[in-house]
DNA sequence: CTGAAAGCGCTTACAG
DNA sequence: CTGAAAGCGCTTACAG
C-alpha cells in the first residue's frame, strides 16, 4: 500500500483522480511513493466502486475481414489513446438466443458498448442491448434511429455505390451487374440501393442482383454463374473479396477484364492495389469510423461533451485496370 | 437483489457457484427467482472478490493481417465456448517503454494474457509480464523456454519453409530466393532457417534474403529488385500478401509466372487461392493455433489440469499454379 | 443445510 | 487540506 510509504491513505486516491484539494508537498509524496513501488490501481475495485468501467467492448459477427478488422483496430487506436480497455465479442450465428447470450456477456463486462450491425446478427445485438447501457452501433444504413442516447455512424455506402455505378456506366457499359454482400435487414442492403439508383438515372436495364457472402469463395460462385451470361460487361461486386473471386471466375472461364468484362469493387483493402488486374474500388475509411464510434461512445460514457452528430466519412473512387470500355 | 424473491442471501451465492450443500427445494426457489428478475452476477464484484478475473487480454502488434487476425478468431471462439472475456491490447511500437506501458494495461484488466510473440514488440511484451501474472505465449520460434510457468504454442515454420523450399527446388530450380517477414529476434527467424536448411541440403547457393514487411507494398517493392535479377527463377515469400505483391512486382516487369519465375508464399490466406496465377503456399492452422493457446491459459488459471505440453500444428505445403519448372 | 461477518481495493460523501 | 465511515456486489471461511 501506497499509504505506507506516504502518510496517509485515500489521499492516494485523490492523487490518482488528481484532485485539487491536495496540499502539493504531500502530492508529490505520494507521487513518489507510488512511483517507487511501481503501485497501479485496480481497474476492478474502480469499476465496482464508480460504477463506470473504462471500457469498451466490440460485438461483431467477424473480426477477420477487412471492413470489420479495420473498423476494430480504428476502435482499438482511439480507446487505447483513451486509456479504456477493449474487449470483443463474436456474434457466431445470427440466432436469436445465441445473439442475446453473447450480449449479456458483453454487458457484463460493465462497461461501454460498440456493436457492429453490417449484417443480421449485429442489427439484431444492438436491438438486444439494455436501455440502460452506453452503446453506438456501427450501422450500414441510417434509416431508423436507434433511440434518444444511441448515437450511430456510418460510411455513406449508398453514394458509394452510385459512385462505383456510375464509373462503369461512364465507360459505355450498358448495364451493371451486382454481387451483392448479405444486407443487415430483410430489406435491400445500401450498396444495392445505390447501385440501382445509377441504373435509373442513366434509364439502364436493371438485372437482378447476385446474392453473396463476404469472402472469394463466395464471389467465385457468383462469378461463374455470371460467366455464363454473354451479355454481361460489368460487374460491381459488394467488397473486394467478392470481386476477386468474381475475377478469378472470369478468368477460368476465358473472359478478358476489362477487355471483356469489368469489374469493380468495395473496401479497397490493402491487395487490391497489386492484384492483376489492379482493383477498381470504393476506398471506405474504414479506421476513421472505428475512432469515431469510439469518441461517441467516450462522449456517452464520461458525458463530457454532449453526443455529436454522427460523422459520416466521405468514401473516394480509386479506378484501376479492372474497369474499361466494353468490348465493340 | 435476487435474496429478496428467495429467502436467503449469499445462499445465491452457492447456488451459482452450484455448491453441493444447498436444499434441492431452495435451490430450485433461487432459481427461480434468477430466471424470473433476469439477475446477472457483476463479473467485477466477482473478480474483485475472488482475485480472478475470467478473462484473457491478447497482447499483439497486429490485428488485420491474416496470420494474427486469424489467430485471435481462434483465441476469441475457445475463450467464448469457456465463457471467458477477451480484451485486446495492440503494441504499436517495438519501443520498451510503449511496450511495458502496454503490457501494464493489460495486466490491470485482472485475467490472463496471451502474447503473440512473432515480432519484436511482442517478443519484448513477453519478457516485460511480471512473474506472478498468468501468461501463454504464441512464438515464433521454441527456442529459449520463456519460463516454469510459462506455456507457449507454434507451427513448425522451419518445417514449413523447408517443405517448400524443397518443393520449388524439386521442380529444377538451381536455387530459390526469400522475401523475409521481419524476425521476432534479431537472429535469422524460422522461415529464413528452414529455407537455408532446404538450400544446404540440397547444395544449392544461398543468396541474400530480401528484408520484407508484411504487406503487399513491401512485397512489391522487393519483387521489383528481384525483378532486375535475370538469374532469379524461384522466389520464396515470408507470407501471402508479400507474395502478391512479389507476383504484380513481377507482372510489371514482364516476367512470366510460372513461365519464368515460380512464387511461393506461407499462410494459405483465404484469397490466395483465388489469385491469378493461384498461390502456391504453405497452409497454417492459426485458428488451431489460438485455441490452443487458450487451452493452455485456461489450464493455468483454473489449475485444472496440469500445464500440457505446447502442441505444434502440422504445416500443409498447397501447390498451384504459382510454381512450376524453371523456363530451359 | 444456511445465515452472519469480514474483506477484495477502490470511491464517495461527511467530518474535522 | 486530510482522515474515518460506508458501500460497490460478490466470495470465503466461520458459526450455527
Amino acid at each position: 500500500m501506497a499509504s505506507a510509504a506516504g502518510v496517509s491513505y485515500q489521499t492516494v486516491s485523490r492523487v490518482i483522480n488528481n484532485h485539487p484539494s491536495v496540499k502539493p508537498s504531500t502530492r508529490e509524496r505520494v507521487l513518489a511513493a507510488i512511483e517507487e513501488l511501481g503501485f497501479r490501481r485496480s481497474a476492478t475495485a474502480l469499476a465496482l466502486a464508480s460504477g463506470r468501467a473504462r471500457s469498451v467492448t466490440v460485438l461483431t459477427a467477424n473480426t477477420t475481414h477487412y471492413g470489420y478488422a479495420a473498423t476494430l483496430q480504428g476502435i482499438e487506436e482511439a480507446a487505447r489513446a483513451s486509456s479504456y480497455a477493449v474487449g470483443i465479442g463474436v456474434l457466431e450465428t445470427a440466432d436469436e438466443a445465441a445473439v442475446r447470450a453473447e450480449v449479456q456477456r458483453a454487458a457484463d463486462a460493465g462497461g461501454g458498448l460498440i456493436v457492429m450491425a453490417y449484417d443480421t446478427a449485429g442489427v439484431r445485438a444492438l436491438a438486444a442491448i439494455p436501455e440502460e447501457l452506453p452503446v453506438v452501433g456501427v450501422v450500414e444504413t441510417p434509416a431508423s434511429p436507434p433511440g434518444e442516447h444511441r448515437p450511430w455512424v456510418w460510411t455513406d455506402d449508398r453514394e458509394a455505390a452510385r459512385a462505383a455505378t456510375r464509373h462503369l456506366l461512364s465507360l459505355g457499359h450498358e448495364t451493371v451487374h451486382y454481387v451483392a454482400i448479405p444486407s443487415s435487414t430483410r430489406r435491400t442492403g445500401q450498396r444495392t440501393a445505390g447501385w440501382r439508383d445509377a441504373l435509373r438515372e442513366a434509364g439502364a436495364a436493371e438485372p437482378r442482383p447476385v446474392a453473396g457472402s463476404w469472402d472469394p469463395a463466395s464471389g467465385y460462385r457468383a462469378g461463374q454463374k455470371l460467366a455464363r451470361d454473354p451479355s454481361v460487361t460489368a460487374i460491381l461486386c459488394g467488397n473486394d473479396d467478392l470481386a476477386l473471386g468474381v475475377i478469378r471466375a472470369l478468368h477460368e472461364a476465358g473472359r478478358a477484364i476489362p477487355g471483356e468484362v469489368s469489374v469493380a469493387g468495395f473496401d479497397d483493402a490493402p491487395h487490391s492495389a497489386y492484384l492483376t488486374p489492379s482493383l477498381t474500388t470504393v476506398r471506405l475509411d474504414f479506421t476513421g469510423l472505428g475512432r469515431a464510434a469510439f469518441g461517441l461512445l467516450y462522449g456517452l460514457v464520461e458525458q463530457a461533451e454532449p453526443v455529436a452528430p454522427h460523422p459520416v466519412s466521405v468514401p473516394e473512387l480509386i479506378v484501376r485496370e479492372s474497369s474499361g470500355p466494353p468490348p465493340r
